[in-house]
DNA sequence: CCCACCCTACCGACCGGTCGGTATGCCTTA
DNA sequence: TAAGGCATACCGACCGGTCGGTAGGGTGGG
């Protein structure tokens, strides 16, 4: 539960980073874009990277407890990942700054992190995965094309998303959503 | 035609880029690499981010005209979104440090460049729209889903490869193109 | 045949400037 | 009056880019 003062820095940080980048972003710009000043950001935070690794946290942590959620309710394999891409993409359209620093300065976290966001990210992934693989063992879905082949797909437009979506655009999220999960299901007949 | 000493310049920058990042980066790291010095750098480029540009502009140019080229086969919707998607995702996985720079970096460059590769980017994801939609209206395809949303699934697939794909990895690059390609128009029918 | 001349390719010490981070102390609130 | 919650001034490392210089091969006049 962040404080105001924290907020308003991850907030300026995340907009900019998304913008400019994390390196071209300074720590100068960082502050003087929150209204506060150096002394600030380093009392609560001891690094710049450490504003990186709470940007991933937050995104993380939220999108992990949507899909918890989604499988606990118990739905058909085709109504689960109807589900799941629904609240993923809508979510990720609301944060698209986030998502957008996430998939493009992953690689800048150090070693300990590095581990230990590949192990959430890889028990994200194999929870979707497990979905799709049940229900081509039930039969609900073709097995033409590997579970984890289908996964990839539908993550990567996920991820992309940030980079053509635009909150004024033509299509609300919702839709947007309803149209990608209508195409993944598609492929899985 | 880049001469040997050019070449290594360009090989180890897009290493480099690949894993640490453009701005992480440094122009000292990159000659080091590529056991030349910065004057030798400097001579043939005139800034570091011309690095940048050159790199893009050779793998964009290469993949425009794989594309026109299967175009022109004339074959049929559905085969001519294969030969795409086959030719886009083999050659991708064989310059995956080429595309992570690339999708991670592009925001990096200036007004006037940026714009020219607007364009291209543009006239790239059009001439594939194109295809599908011709696929539409001939009722070979589907049009349960807007062809643009189906444009956005196949490139994210695409962009997000260097994330994931690992040259030695379990299944060759023809193999997971073809998955990929069988899914697309699985959900194309 | 040779030597003066030149030109391309390259070298590496150096510079101005910026950046992440720190040291220190004031000021408010409990 | 103690303790967080900041502000300000400053540091040293490093970065992109420059610049005076060199090595060596081609070339043309004598």
């Amino acid at each position: 539960m962040p404080g105001a003062t924290e907020q308003k820095i991850i907030d300026a940080a995340v907009r900019l980073f998304a913008s400019q980048g994390y390196d071209a972003t300074s720590v100068q710009e960082i502050v003087t874009a929150a209204e506060v000043t150096k002394g600030a950001l380093y009392h609560y935070f001891r690094a710049k990277d450490d504003l990186l690794f709470e940007i991933y946290r937050l995104l993380i942590t939220a999108q992990s407890a949507d899909m918890d959620r989604i499988i606990e309710l118990g739905l058909s394999s085709a109504d689960t990942v109807r589900e799941i891409l629904v609240s993923l993409v809508v979510s990720t359209a609301e944060r698209v700054d986030e998502t957008a620093v996430f998939v493009r300065e992953m690689h800048r976290l150090d070693e300990a992190r590095m581990t230990e966001f590949r192990a959430e990210r890889r028990r994200y992934h194999e929870t979707f995965l497990g979905v799709i693989e049940k229900g081509q063992a039930d039969g609900e879905f073709s097995s033409a094309v590997p579970a984890d082949t289908v996964v990839r797909i539908a993550f990567g437009v996920v991820n992309q998303l940030p980079v053509w979506y635009r909150p004024d655009g033509p299509k609300p999220p919702a839709r947007l959503a309803g149209e990608i999960a209508d195409f993944v299901l598609a492929g899985l007949r």
